[in-house]
DNA sequence: AGAGGAAAATGGAGCGCTCCAAAGAAACAA
DNA sequence: TTGTTTCTTTGGAGCGCTCCATTTTCCTCT
């Protein structure tokens, strides 16, 4: 077989490419990369003999050239900067999960990483390049750059991508089943704290709705810096403004902490004295200390059905643009109970 | 100056290449690969109409294409799978200081994505392929597989790779600081409640040599399942065996909420009844709940130390590899007090 | 045994860059 | 002016793949 007219050097240092594994395979490197990208219609003992080349060599595919030949690079990338909620974890599982079997990758972009620089994230991600984009992030859609492949913005963002899906919790229902566990409870006298954002936005629509149609008075009090982030001052000012209160809603759970801060600076044991019901089912609401009831916002359906969306959209390019809404649920712990 | 002998297309719809910027522009391609790099040798006037043709193109560079052609992508591979503890985002956004002013990129794996597939995360960094690697996981190193760029083992990690350099957190020298800490404070009867790891072991270490100096006995509880990670039951048996206890210093701050779990539990208040000391200084520990001391690893000084070790490495291959321990400091808050 | 069709394997062109040797332009000295 | 040196600019080759049109091989049926 030779080198295919190619003069080729001994392979020595020389990192070995699909000819080095072609010619001790016996066979072109048209059918190495066939074997390689896993396609039919290649006769198993070629198949065989090439994956046994593949190993001798140690030969790792480059994906610069696979990527520069097929102009596509079978990698979606994630617009990521909120390390603080875990919940991207949860996400980045979900999407790992729909993707890796379909061969696709997944790259995170940090926005605030790309502030130095004149180039946005995306142009970024775009120079990888990827294929699809999930935005993850509260970062202003203009700071993010023109977006020319299929995007989803997954979770509850206040960003407007022309033709992007949405695959987003549903932050409203989470906030009203959350107050109407309290309500069922026997509370009465409910608080709520806030932060910013359009997760914190919605899950206090849900909460004021839910009161009103229950006759009942919303307090509510937003965290005024998110230099500190733990509502702790908020919740101060929640329970001094209003000592009847015996149940407060935290629009997450790192707020949640700082709603346990407060009160136990005030002197209000929770459960007993106050309850207390948190938002997102972090690993710090199941903590001994907290045992804290909460609502799971199932973050890694939302990385599956973002995943989902993607591949559908790329079969799809042109049909219109979708939402769809994950159901949280209700996690009851011991930081609420009955109440009168 | 036309297009260097190439047949090229209307520019529609497809991406524009640097062919394209150098014909907008009136140079050649060459020029334009110059003016990308930001070599030096290029007059202001090309260089300008180069950039001017850049922005009215909308022109991304291909990275695929760059790294095909220098085989070199100016990307360091972080290896990470420790979401839980937050110490991976001071370490990114250390790395990422350092390395983005020389213009290169961080990308980060994930070696329990890399279960399914039977190629291992190195094998997936070096597609990339990247010009280093920083290990930052408790990963063994046989799954890690063979690594022939630099490498440096970033924090305190079990892991021996030949030649690769180590930026480690002293923590033997961190859990001596919270030992001393609260046996200045008059404690004597102190518990530690450990959990697996390396870093696990040396601030137990750390704990059992202070004691041991100072004549005291070194109570140590291990918890016993990943499964169950905060420590609770662990420091409930500490309690129980040990009911003289007067301070607990827990081998990082998840741990030291178990703790907290526990002691709550056993009707003994923090600080009054007992002290508390934990580490890593979490955000969780500045909470005011907990308002907990701690340990600060300072964990973006190793992300800058290892990113000046890799850049180090890369200059000088063959150098014998190094060793270098960041200083932790104590954070004292109101979780420990005097005793006696 | 040979024709015909399906299945398997192949060579060539080209993806968008980098790097290099070499050419061209500008600056300076004699 | 001309030669020499230095600074800019250029075309060509090639990085390691994918994809396609074509060729080769293998069956199946007459």
């Amino acid at each position: 077989m030779g080198h295919n007219g190619r003069v080729k050097q001994e392979l020595v240092g020389r990192r070995p490419t699909i000819y080095d594994v072609a010619s001790a395979a016996g066979v072109s490197k048209s059918l190495v990369s066939l074997v390689l990208r896993g396609a039919p219609g290649v006769s198993p003992a070629r198949r065989a003999a090439v994956e046994d080349a593949i190993q001798r060599l140690n030969y790792r595919p480059s994906r610069a050239a696979a990527t520069l030949a097929a102009n596509r690079s079978r990698t979606v990338g994630v617009v990521l900067d909120d390390y603080r909620n875990l919940w991207f974890v949860e996400l980045l599982a979900g999407l790992h999960r729909e993707l890796a079997p379909r061969g696709f990758r997944v790259a995170v972009a940090d926005p605030s990483f790309n502030m130095e620089t004149d180039r946005s994230v995306v142009d970024g991600l775009m120079s990888l390049p990827v294929d699809a984009i999930v935005i993850a992030t509260e970062t202003p859609e203009e700071t993010l750059g023109a977006i020319d492949v299929p995007a989803v913005v997954a979770g509850n963002r206040d960003i407007d991508i022309p033709g992007a899906d949405i695959v987003a919790n549903d932050d409203l229902a989470g906030a009203r089943l959350a107050t109407e566990h309290l309500i069922e409870q026997g509370h009465r006298e409910i608080g709520h704290v806030t932060g910013s954002g359009g997760a914190a936005r919605l899950r206090a629509q849900g909460f004021e709705e839910v009161m009103h149609e229950q006759g009942l008075r919303a307090r509510i009090e937003r965290q005024q810096l998110t230099m500190e982030p733990d509502g702790y001052n908020a919740a101060l000012r929640l329970l001094d403004r209003n000592p009847s209160l015996t149940a407060i809603f935290a629009a997450n759970d790192t707020m949640a902490l700082g709603v346990a801060g407060a009160a136990k600076d005030r002197g209000r044991r929770i459960p007993e004295d106050l309850s207390l019901i948190g938002y997102d089912n972090s690993p710090l609401a199941s903590s001994n200390l907290l045992r804290l009831t909460t609502i799971n916002d199932r973050s890694k359906t939302v990385g599956v059905e973002a995943a989902k969306a993607l591949l559908w959209r790329m079969e799809n390019p042109s049909a219109p643009s979708h939402t769809k809404l994950i159901q949280p649920e209700l996690v009851v712990r011991a930081s609420t109970q009955h109440h009168g």
